[in-house]
DNA sequence: GACAATGTTACAGT
DNA sequence: CACTGTAACATTGT
């Protein structure tokens, strides 16, 4: 669910309630999470330490602690961070629970694809050193040379070694509003259309970010509040419905494994290459 | 039952 | 080597 709108935001809710609390008893710990420790090393790891910072990196989620060491936390598909009351009970899929000094912070995760990871330094975690520039702040000659590669724009744009933080919804947004064709070869598009991209990564997040994220299934913030921004939503899981420029119907493929949707009048493949079939 | 779901990684194949 | 497609992870909803 979150991509790094919804992770931001999830961020800028966490950092006040969590700073300067700390951990005082990690009452619950399912097997699955554990990569490193077990609950008991856990415990003896975190108890008695003091959250002192709330970041985030491209979709990871970065807990700096009072002895310099850092908690790394990946939400996937359906985890989420939520802060609670001392006295709430764990609900079926909970991962974990750390009890604070005034609250307690679960880890909800449906389909169990959130890790959790104790790092004495994260700019050693070879997950978070692999990331490329933020989507917030990547710049176009930066982009540009992400855009040297011969897959298509839309798999670059979603490899986080590249560009850091998109993820399949805005990925969509982003080349309809460029009017860029998604299966357009990176380093065969023309330098405008790199520069229409880069033009609307930064607004599209940043006004996501004001509307609260996109709640499409599961995502809520840390306060189990959900977003608005999937009323925005220009042609992701729109297909059929007309585009909001052209009134063409809006088209579903698939491209690497993913539901991608787009314009087909808006976003011509208009690449150097006549052949357009794969 | 089939299929898809906001993410990532491993693997087989071209 | 570069890339593509698929499965896999586990669960829910349509």
């Amino acid at each position: 669910m979150p991509e790094l709108a919804e992770v931001e935001v999830i961020v800028r809710g966490l950092r006040p309630q969590l700073a300067g609390q700390t951990i005082v008893a990690i009452p619950w710990l399912k097997p699955h999470l554990e990569n490193d420790f077990t609950h008991s090393q856990l415990t003896q790891k975190l108890v008695g330490l003091r959250i002192t910072s709330v970041d985030r990196l491209g979709k990871y989620i970065l807990i700096g602690l009072s002895n310099g060491k850092h908690l790394v936390i990946h939400l996937r598909m359906t985890g989420k961070l939520l802060v609670k009351t001392k006295d709430s009970l764990p609900t079926k899929h909970v991962s974990f629970i750390f009890e604070l000094t005034d609250k307690a912070l679960f880890f909800d995760d449906i389909r169990k694809f959130g890790s959790l990871v104790l790092t004495d330094n994260p700019e050693e975690l070879p997950c978070l050193t692999k990331l490329g520039p933020d989507a917030l702040t990547i710049t176009v000659k930066q982009l540009q040379a992400a855009c040297l590669s011969k897959k298509p724009i839309k798999t670059l744009l979603l490899d986080q070694e590249k560009i850091a933080g998109l993820g399949n919804i805005y990925v969509c947004e982003i080349l309809f509003l460029a009017q860029v064709h998604p299966l357009a070869m990176a380093s065969r598009l023309m330098e405008r259309q790199v520069q229409a991209i880069h033009r609307h990564i930064g607004p599209v997040l940043k006004k996501s970010i004001k509307a609260g994220g996109t709640s499409i299934s599961d995502y809520v913030n840390s306060s189990n509040v959900p977003g608005a921004f999937q009323k925005l939503l220009q042609v992701y899981q729109r297909s059929g419905q007309p585009c909001p420029v052209c009134v063409t119907p809006i088209e579903r493929l698939k491209i690497s494994g993913r539901s991608t949707f787009l314009c087909p009048k808006c976003q011509k493949a208009e690449v150097s290459s006549p052949k357009g079939h794969k």
